[in-house]
DNA sequence: TGAGCAAGTGGATACGTTTTCAAGACTGTC
DNA sequence: GACAGTCTTGAAAACGTATCCACTTGCTCA
């Protein structure tokens, strides 16, 4: 179909076409030393033979393979698919090519892939991690230079994540404000820093720190409505629901037009994350808006500016008011 | 921090600890013939050592790097987002690492891109073509394996695409059943095809096909959103639009929100692409859903069964009506 | 003028793997 | 018992680059 293909030119044509040998075009093109007419004649050849270095020598060479790896726990969430343009497009301004993987919060496949970055010798990864802490000493073993990006579960990592702390104290202090005392938390597995901050919230303020207001969903939407479903259904005393991502708040809303629960009238809706439909819904969902693409975007800068020292950067989030939260009713519904 | 980088071990290595050659680990390790009783010995000393072959090594020698690139306008848009997920979710049952870049329907920054997985010896590439097929001439050349998808551009370049005749057809015949005369379809760049088809549609059910009824925006949201606002705002006699994916029926909503047109009693509106939220909004959205995780699949099957013939996928659209569109008002608004 | 020094240059090597090739070991047949 | 054939094996040669090192050159300073 289409021609043969057209054998790759290397280093070894250049500097014959050049005159001059292999070591200094390498020093030519990488920006060495080199006297000024030897750079030209270099530079010439290069150009008239559409010289393109080949990354597979280089890197074998360097004992290093460029770019970085990134490992969300699913494309398909707004919230990480914006976290992965923000590494895209900060990677772009450093020509740095971008190999990203889907963990669906499973460690077991999120260490699988962390093996196949190992074994392209990718030496920078941005993770979104999805089991504990321990099981990162071999990938930092090896000599892989990670940064955690939403969440945080080393110390000894640096990590860029939004703060989760503040945004859940806002979210209760906002409901508890509007005469809500029975709030549930609608989560997804990984998020135990946000989980403790809604527990310390609800603490500081006097309200009841049930256990069972905390509800887990795995990162699928089944998953994130059947939690919602049965959160709605089996605590009719609660009067307030913080969803904790947007696919979880987009599993609250169905599962409570399904049940029938009004929202804010019957359940007062915050979701974390400020997603586009967030306005476009019925009601309008206020929203935790949370940095998405700048969290992203700065854990590339720390992942290639390697010797950045803060290890930890935490970006702010903000209320959205809009139209899901209401005054508590009067008696808890049924 | 963490200790010295632990050298990496190599196959020679391997053969060392085994007594035998390198040549005969290489084997063992991929597939070759070996006798029994080698073989155990090499599996023995590559499990006791832990030894874990470089994709570098191979790679140089294998004069190709493994993996596919996937370019895609914009990972931000759920459509492409999902069919991300579906290539990687292909990708990975091989065991290929995806790198991915994101052309924002630039045609120069696509070349970039192009330029820079060619630097890495990256074969195989799955493309949501921003340009037209000219400047794939190239890449092609330079022995590059394409698959296009989501839109085809060239046709001696396999590629899998949703069926957009028919999905535009389905549309045009839904609105005009409604009565709707003066419909309006408001795109991306690249969706020629889409536009192709719509013209059709229309001339084939009589329907005047007035050019200005076609409407572009580029990829961002500023663009969808100004381009569905000066249809919405200059075109008061258009009763229905067809808006070409999610971020442009989202504008379409906002914008017709702002200007006080009423879904469906001023205009219908019907989106291409059916996202989570389109059933959450108000009203819910009629739309023609993509299979946009399959086309994503299919092409990563397609760039990694190199032999197969089929160079031409179409996938199947499926209208789902929700509550967007109404009968044709008996006067234009206005 | 000679020694010393800096800058420029190219040959050679190593990075870790796969694959070719020739040689060795072994089997079966006439 | 010789020979042809098959199977197994390891040495060696790439793949394309970056870097070490030794060499040359041109210059400065004593």
């Amino acid at each position: 179909m289409n021609g043969p293909t057209q054998r790759r030119i290397t280093i070894k044509e250049v500097a014959e076409a050049a005159g001059v040998g292999v070591a200094t075009v390498s020093r030519v093109l990488s920006g060495g030393s080199a006297s000024a007419e030897t750079r030209e004649k270099v530079l010439a050849a290069a150009a008239r033979l559409d010289y393109r270095p080949s990354a597979l020598g280089r890197n074998l060479r360097r004992q290093r393979t460029g770019g970085i790896g990134l490992l969300v726990p699913d494309i398909t969430d707004s919230f990480y698919a914006r976290l992965t343009d923000g590494v895209l497009s900060c990677a772009r301004s450093y020509g740095e090519p971008v190999t990203v993987g889907v963990t669906g919060d499973d460690p077991e496949r999120e260490a699988e892939l962390i093996g196949g970055l190992i074994e392209q010798s990718m030496d920078r990864l941005i993770a979104v991690p999805s089991g504990d802490g321990d099981m990162w000493a071999p990938a930092l073993r090896a000599g892989l230079n990670v940064v955690f990006a939403d969440r945080r579960v080393r110390t000894d990592v640096p990590s860029v994540v939004p703060d989760d702390r503040a945004g859940v104290l806002t979210a209760v202090e906002y409901l508890a404000g509007l005469g809500h005392r029975k709030i549930a938390y609608l989560g997804r597995h990984g998020q135990s820093q946000r989980v403790a901050a809604f527990g310390a919230a609800l603490a500081s303020l006097g309200l009841p720190a049930d256990r069972d207001l905390v509800v887990h969903a795995r990162s699928s939407r089944d998953s994130a409505y059947a939690a919602a479903a049965g959160l709605l259904q089996h605590r009719p005393d609660v009067t307030a629901v913080i969803a904790g991502g947007n696919v979880l708040g987009e599993a609250a809303v169905l599962a409570a037009r399904e049940l029938d629960v009004r929202i804010p009238r019957d359940v007062s809706l915050i979701m974390f994350d400020d997603v586009p439909w967030a306005e476009l819904c019925s009601p309008p969902l206020t929203v935790i808006a949370q940095p998405a693409q700048d969290i992203g975007y700065r854990a590339a800068e720390l992942v290639l500016r390697h010797g950045r020292r803060p290890p930890a950067v935490t970006l702010p989030t903000k209320l959205v008011v809009r139209a899901s939260c209401g005054p508590r009713v009067a008696f808890p519904r049924r």
